[in-house]
DNA sequence: CGTCGATATATCGGCTCGATATGTCGGCAA
DNA sequence: TTGCCGACATATCGAGCCGATATATCGACG
């Protein structure tokens, strides 16, 4: 789950850990923050699984050479130097950084999670998630995908409702507030996504 | 925080651990199911910190007196089948069950877990948790509770809405809606708790 | 009479979180 | 100049939670 958060922002552009943690935490708004304790894990099991490669240095201003892993210092150490405090100015490279980038192979497991219905509990932030990235997906699978994000909060909503109904007198006055702002919730969240998926048809005909 | 779900549970009535789950998924409408591979290991966690005990059959019609761990079967054998049979034709006390009953610890820690102020992530569902609870709060407790919970939306909507603005060109339309979204629904969950807030302080000038 | 679904308890692996450790770098004040 | 603070950056640890799974009993239905 935190995968595909990770692969969609290294479509865009390298990055390494903390920047990623960065983005990551307020692409999502201020829920779910995302902490290094996973994050490093993650990245750790993509690379393994040869869905990301760790790359030296930043390619900022051009494609930064082969360079081998570590010992750069192969020109004039003033000239090293003087380049070293020049991007200090601008941007900080603070020297041991990782940089990441995405691989075919990463691009194809994208797309997978992408798609696959995980019809759990922690769906809800799943499918924010998704809907972060849904771009990178061909139409007519985001209409699929908003119609089944749809399909389940209706069922949760109707499931929500018999449950109420059938103990309302027995619930204290916090809980029938709590169940009620709960059923309103995802009704708005319905037409939200009804809002999305109109959209989505329009642009399907306009094209 | 899934303690604090068993213990306020327990507070009412005792209960085995198939029975709790079953309260505990209806009980927060159909987000968040709890699984048993919380559950039985928070049990044990509680028994081993003695805030719970296990006893061995359901109270049912009376307090079941003091009953040694195990062994019942004092009186009449016939009697003890007889009074099995009836009771399963009820319900269905399928012979290996655990009931739970909470202690004075567990009360303790009851109170202790509701009045602690979680400001993390998964505060949420903490906050649902604790409001299905807060009825054994002392009225201005329960308050305090609503109001840091409001300061902690209204804090987080601020911080949402000066992160879109200072980047709404470059989200896509996607992101831009579920940017709005968030903040939309954070809105009316402040707006409910104004709610809340404003009935408890209608109680509080009743009294 | 067998099998299916509900009841019931329990464990396992995997993921995430918060806390913590380690180290570099720039800025600011004593 | 020295020394400390805060931001940058990577990494690990323990604990909690989840989904899947194993096991077993029981009533119901064909």
């Amino acid at each position: 789950m935190l995968e595909l958060a990770i692969l969609g922002l290294l479509k865009e552009q390298e990055l390494h850990g903390y920047e990623l943690k960065k983005r990551l935490t307020d692409a999502l708004g201020a829920f779910s923050s995302v902490s290094f304790g996973s994050l490093y894990p993650a990245l750790g099991r993509l690379e393994a699984a040869g869905a990301v490669r760790a790359v030296v240095q930043p390619a900022e201003g051009g494609p930064a050479g082969p360079a081998g892993p570590v010992v750069p210092m192969t020109g004039s150490i003033a000239g090293e130097a003087a380049a070293f405090r020049a991007r200090r100015s601008t941007t900080r490279p603070s020297r041991t950084r990782k940089v990441y980038a995405i691989t075919p192979r990463g691009e194809a497991l994208f797309e997978e999670l992408l798609e696959a219905d995980s019809a759990s509990a922690d769906d809800d932030r799943a499918f924010n998630l998704k809907l972060a990235f849904c771009r990178h997906l061909p139409p007519e699978r985001r209409l699929g995908l908003f119609e089944r994000r749809r399909a389940l909060l209706v069922e949760r909503l109707a499931k929500a409702r018999t449950n109420v109904r059938s103990r309302r007198e027995r619930m204290d006055l916090y809980t029938r507030s709590l169940a009620d702002h709960g059923a309103e919730t995802t009704e708005a969240d319905i037409s939200w996504l009804d809002r999305l998926i109109a959209i989505e048809r329009e642009r399907g005909e306009a094209s």
